[in-house]
DNA sequence: AATTCACGCAACCGCCGAGTA
DNA sequence: GTACTCGGCGGTTGCGTGAAT
């Protein structure tokens, strides 16, 4: 039996989203809250499918959305967490509270990979699985999944670490606002798996950012790197970023319970 | 001024996992 | 264990707009 679709498709409206449709919408959600997508629109009125009005309002309808341009602070948050966790948009965007998963995806593609190639850093390809290679990655995950309940993804030779995730609401405060800031470069030093940072005003100073290319191997192996990651210099090297303690726990927590499930499962 | 081209972004599509009957 | 629904995710598409010719 083949899957029902998420909705009937006939006489619904396609295309960009009517003033009008976004009051009905938002008037909706905010008399009863959200979810029940399928039904949604019949009941608000809407001649649209349940999808795109769960898309219409997590991207641009619910209150708190960032609108406008990434400040640096959060494209380097957004470089660091797509060397973290690959192409996991969702799990990014939990963490750049007010921005969503499709906004940062936007971004990466069309701002982010080519200010990494302008300044000599190939970023990460995300692979475009055929037919066949999604079948087998999905023999891969399912695999995967009765050992690690889905927290971790294993493609190729690129490890990612996938925790489970955790939408941050007030993860970074800035004391500088973006204008305030002055511009500060990224350059990369040849041969080095760390990037040379120019830190605006400040004298140029040499600071560890992140891998090229993560391996769980690294992590295993106890270089320290992630706590850097997370709470080095990277995260201090200017006052432009600082990180909640919270926010640093629960992803240190995500992180220490990843590592001991996989030394569990080396001893095996 | 008209046409072409390139780019950015909103929206769509198909797939997947979780939950449930 | 199976079949099905629902919500969510990531990849892709296509339209609108501004720049270039």
């Amino acid at each position: 039996m083949g899957r029902a679709p998420c909705c009937v498709k006939e006489g619904l409206r396609k295309g960009p989203w009517s003033t009008k449709e976004d009051l009905l919408l938002t008037n909706y959600i905010n008399q009863y809250g959200e979810g029940q997508w399928r039904s949604l629109p019949k009941n608000a009125g809407l001649l649209r499918c349940g999808k795109s009005c769960r898309l219409r309002w997590v991207n641009y309808l619910k209150p708190g959305i960032k609108r406008g341009s990434f400040s640096e602070d959060e494209e380097d948050l957004i470089v660091r967490l797509h060397s973290l966790l690959g192409n996991r948009w969702s799990l990014i965007a939990g963490r750049l509270p007010g921005r969503t998963d499709n906004e940062i995806k936007n971004y990466w593609n069309t701002h982010l990979i080519k200010k990494l190639r302008s300044t000599g850093i190939e970023p990460k390809p995300h692979k475009n699985f055929t037919k066949k290679e999604k079948s087998r990655k999905k023999e891969g995950k399912k695999s995967n999944n009765e050992k690690f309940k889905g927290q971790i993804v294993q493609v190729e030779k690129i490890k990612v670490f996938a925790p489970k995730p955790i939408r941050i609401s007030c993860g970074i405060l800035r004391n500088n606002s973006f204008e305030n800031v002055t511009l500060s470069t990224t350059t990369c030093s040849s041969n080095s798996n760390f990037e040379k940072v120019d830190v605006g005003k400040d004298k140029e100073k040499e600071v560890k950012l992140f891998p090229r290319e993560l391996d769980f191997g690294e992590l295993l192996e106890g270089d320290g790197f992630y706590d850097e990651f997370l709470m080095g210099e990277s995260c201090k090297f200017s006052n432009k970023v600082e990180i909640n303690d919270s926010m640093v726990e629960k992803v240190y927590e995500e992180y220490l319970l990843l590592l001991s499930e996989i030394q569990e499962d080396q001893k095996e």
